[in-house]
DNA sequence: GACAACAACGAAATCGATTTCGTTTGACTC
DNA sequence: GAGTCAAACGAAATCGATTTCGTTGTTGTC
């Protein structure tokens, strides 16, 4: 590693105050203020020609001061943790890409906070919001007896989370319906001839988890296939997981034929796996994904997957937070969209050995 | 999709201002300010005092009467653009990540923000600067000539970039040392017995890019291997380049052996490329990446990479503009790290054919 | 011509913490 | 006991925009 300085010639150029432009007209600070927001008892002529002397000023109003008067921050917080693999995880820096982008078309900042210690989480929401940095927040990976979710309810913070919970008629919230997609996933398997279909699972805390379950058992019945409890090998939504489910399986010599992963990240793990130990996908083995991460396309072989649009779950969580922080949304708004098979090359029907 | 809504129970619970814990204790607004920022002219005894009825009331100071004050924002912009990818891109996303959690640590928080339009980039810059909602940015990807350094450089807003740029040497930056990289992974695959290695490259507009290409040249020099400028194909960093780049390596049937990518995304789609037409990797071909993204030791086969930490990268980023912004550095600091080579099975000895 | 009604704008208060500049109290000196 | 000095604390100003509450002119009406 090499590291050297170098002189800095910066200059700051010290930014334009409402009062200035204000004294360059000639008139009140008032004025210009409520010219600059279009209120109407301030003249059309007046309003053009502060609008003229702002813009030749470079002024930009500070949002610290506005923030203060008016009790807003423009700003929804976001909180990783650690734990959930944060930033790590393909589908939830998608996401995250999707909401900074939504909410800019709202006029919203995202404020992105890595939570290290779970200790401290609910702190870290405690103090974004007392300090006034942030007027709401968006929960990604709901968790089962979510306590952010009861923390911020009893203060009346405004929030949307991606996922339900177990409070989910009491609050605003997005969610894939992920019962029905694994089900559809577990019926295209069965249809492709798969009789012994296992499920490498999630974190056993995450509220979608017993969701996904109970769609892998509800496709199991519908398609006439037996539940084995066996086949659900527990996992965490990580790459690993996947590795180590998939081994599990194997050795198990249960006769497994396809695996539906809680996510893409641990169908990819697991598919790495089963190359190592010199099965080949799709051939002797089917994997399936969840969420249809973009990489998963480009994986060696391309991923089938339950898909569904980060994109579009950022676009609408951004209209839900901002209604309920605009208070245009009294009641809360719930939303449950669908996911669909994207079939590509990690499954195929099954061998006839 | 299914769409409803609930009644919602929120009560709002207002927060404690400084003023009021003041008049519960019974001594003016300065000292219990001072008391709990520990100035020295406040005896211990009333600073006990003041922090126990802090607690006991709840108080989380005001950041925005705070900001409005000091005039500083505590919080680092990061601005992501949709032309880069944002935080589609493994490595930016992990960068982000470990930057988000660095910058805790220093008790900044990190507002993220989506660029949609390249036209209105430096805008967005100006507008975040100008509000007051941030302290300083960091820069991801800079560019050749790039124009974002220029503009805040000209204003004197504190800034560190995530790769060095044409006036590296005026500010602040932390880089890896691709082009070392880079010479040292064709040197990798050289003594292997690869005599024919291609590369495919990133975005020309990338200041990062040519480093690299430079770094494949000195490794073909230092290895005795001749140069041949058709063996460089652009790319962007994408996976899809990657698919792209391979594609038309084979079709010219130029007799490549090896492929160093730009980075792994690129090595990966250029791998499942590969291997749709058939080609096995390594045996038929090796393929390298660079970062060392998480991703890439589960792909198929794991990926041979050169590798650096976005962990490291980010908490050196955060010192640096905490220094910048804290204005204990009045010089500029860069920082070189290196990286180096993770060997795993995406390459191999070159086959006897 | 007196008075209501309205349009257009300003002075001063406000948001909540920090800072500046004193003031008070007590100890200590000679 | 007057005078010095430091420790401990408060009143008021400050940051910059917004809001409240008037205050000016103007127009319109009878």
């Amino acid at each position: 590693m090499q590291s050297r300085t170098t002189e800095t010639h910066a200059v700051p150029v010290k930014r334009a105050t409402l009062a200035e432009v204000a004294e360059a007209l000639g008139v009140g600070k008032p004025t210009v203020s409520r010219a600059l927001n279009d209120y109407p008892d301030i003249s059309e002529e007046t309003k053009r020609r502060v609008r003229e002397m702002a813009n030749k000023l470079g002024y930009v109003g500070s949002s610290r001061a506005r923030q203060l008067q008016k009790g807003a921050a423009d700003t929804i917080g976001l909180l990783v943790t650690a734990a959930s693999e944060g930033l790590q995880s393909a589908y939830q820096s998608e996401f995250t890409g999707a909401l900074a982008a939504a909410l800019d078309g709202h006029g919203l900042d995202l404020l992105l906070h890595a939570v290290q210690d779970p200790a401290v989480e609910i702190d870290t929401y405690n103090r974004l919001w007392q300090q006034g940095k942030v007027d709401g927040f968006v929960l990604m990976r709901t968790r089962i007896r979510d306590e952010r979710i009861n923390f911020l309810m009893e203060r009346g913070v405004p929030f949307v989370t991606q996922g339900r919970s177990d409070l989910a008629n009491h609050h605003s919230w997005i969610d894939i319906d992920s019962e029905e997609a694994f089900a559809q996933g577990i019926e295209f398997l069965a249809r492709q001839g798969h009789r012994c279909i296992a499920m490498i699972s999630g974190d056993s805390d995450i509220f979608s988890t017993s969701l996904r379950e109970d769609g892998y058992r509800a496709g199991l019945e519908s398609a006439g296939l037996p539940y084995d409890p066996t086949l659900i090998v527990p996992g965490d939504f990580s790459a690993a997981c996947g590795r180590l489910g998939l081994k599990q399986l194997v050795d198990s010599a249960s006769g497994v034929t396809a695996i539906l992963c809680a996510n893409d990240a641990t169908a990819m793990g697991a598919i790495s796996q089963a190359h190592e130990l010199g099965l080949s996908v799709p051939e002797q083995l089917s994997v399936m994904g969840y969420d249809g991460v973009r990489m998963a396309e480009m994986f060696s072989p391309p991923l089938t997957t339950l898909s569904h649009s980060a994109a579009e779950s950022g676009e609408r969580i951004a209209s839900m937070i901002v209604g309920l922080v605009g208070g245009d949304a009294p009641a809360n708004h719930q939303i449950l969209l669908p996911a669909q098979i994207i079939e590509r090359r990690s499954t195929g029907p099954t061998a006839k050995e």
